[in-house]
DNA sequence: CGCATGTTTCGGTCGCGACCGAAACAAGCG
DNA sequence: CGCTTGTTTCGGTCGCGACCGAAACATGCG
């Protein structure tokens, strides 16, 4: 068997709690310096400088120097997709195992479970609800195996300004998206290229805007107004 | 943040080769007792004890007591998918990484290139080509998000005796599935509900045979007819 | 109710790897 | 061309965990 110790070693290199943070941390597809990451990660600048070329030797990240930086980003969407499943599955089986209560509190984590972004997409409540809305309305269909957005649906993505020949890629009558298990909420939002797309949209649209630092969204009054319009969603 | 070091956690699970190779073996869905995996881990079974107890913690396996034996299965389709997921993501990493070439020899790594079962659906060289297949006809449409059957997908399978119930439980004109990159042909596959049920009638029908150990799978005589008269695909 | 077989617990050894601080390396900038 | 700032390399410490064999535990069978 050729794979079986390849495995071991890429999941032994998301095994360790510095790395694994690191990696949630580019999560949202930025690239980071090694001293950002090693402070998010709280180590000094050289244990984190180790961590990374471990993470570069695996194939998981890849490194942009520019200038005097040196950045880190995830190799592909690929990587992000397994870690983000990981997370799903992970935070499924505690749920399910422990039967201690989540304790979320600060107010980041309220934020986080609000709106996020989830390496390309969006996640949190939002977007649960927003595909609950389109599923209601036919617009989507949504199954543990797959997602297809109807005619209905495109119609709606094209009125929203997305990109037409995204969201028609494949087939006359509907297009592909993918579920993501939202691990807050427990429940599946929309991912895959078109989920990518309607983000960049909603971004642009002056609807959301990503904080500072960290993978929470903020949404804008502008946004207020437009979910509530569009996917008659109040918040 | 909650799941990061429990997503740390679940990934050093993994990380260990022996625990690795555990749970490959089961990833096509059976049981096995402590002294089989430790037998195919290549440890003792006091060993073998020790990290089956570690994944039980875990939540990545079950524990089925039956009679004097003590039988270990994964806990669900999840974690199943999600090693699935991680052996694709790590042997294109491995790919793209490596200049070296797969080495691939022994009889045993043939047989399991040509047709194996991937936890509970088809998977290898007939699985891809089937697919190719279906999406040539316009059974099937698929891209990296997803997948659909189409109505003349549907009438395929029904035609082939897979339980209609199954194959039409969402939407009227198309079933969803799921796209799984096979690892050693580097190209998608058919996953999901309904590619686990076209596995299970192919078993009926007496086209194909689960070797006695490991994941490879025998075409009988009566599937090269069967797979020929029905998808165009000859061995 | 012993015996055989399969499984887990216990003690003890050993090596890998995570960590830090200090020093060596780059790459602008004044 | 030194100085500053960011990054990596180097040595050295320390603890965790993988491993085994022996012994204790179950469970069904003769």
């Amino acid at each position: 068997m050729v794979t079986v110790s390849n495995l071991a070693a890429t999941a032994q290199l998301m095994g360790d709690p510095a790395r694994a943070a690191m990696l949630v941390a580019m999560l949202d597809g930025r690239a980071f310096t090694a001293g950002e990451l090693a402070r998010t990660a709280g180590i000094a600048a050289s244990t984190a400088s180790g961590h990374l070329a471990k993470l570069r030797d695996g194939g998981l990240i890849a490194l942009y120097p520019q200038g005097r930086h040196r950045y880190y980003r995830l190799a592909s969407v690929d990587v992000g997709n397994m870690i983000e499943r990981m997370m799903a599955v992970t935070s499924e089986l505690a749920a399910a195992h422990t039967l201690s209560k989540p304790i979320f509190t600060g107010p980041r984590d309220q934020a986080l479970r609000r709106a996020r972004v989830c390496y390309d997409h969006l996640a949190g409540e939002i977007a649960v609800r927003i595909a609950d809305r389109m599923t209601q309305r036919e617009e989507l269909v949504m199954d543990r195996d797959g997602a297809v957005i109807t005619a209905a649906g495109l119609a709606l993505l094209e009125n929203l300004g997305v990109p037409p020949g995204i969201a028609r890629e494949n087939g006359n009558a509907h297009a592909l998206c993918r579920p993501c298990l939202d691990w807050s909420e427990r429940k599946p939002h929309l991912a895959g290229t078109i989920a990518a797309a309607l983000y960049q949209r909603f971004q642009t649209l002056g609807w959301i805007k990503r904080k500072p630092q960290g993978r929470a969204l903020e949404i804008l009054p502008k946004g207020r107004l437009g979910f509530e319009r569009v996917f008659d969603i109040r918040l």
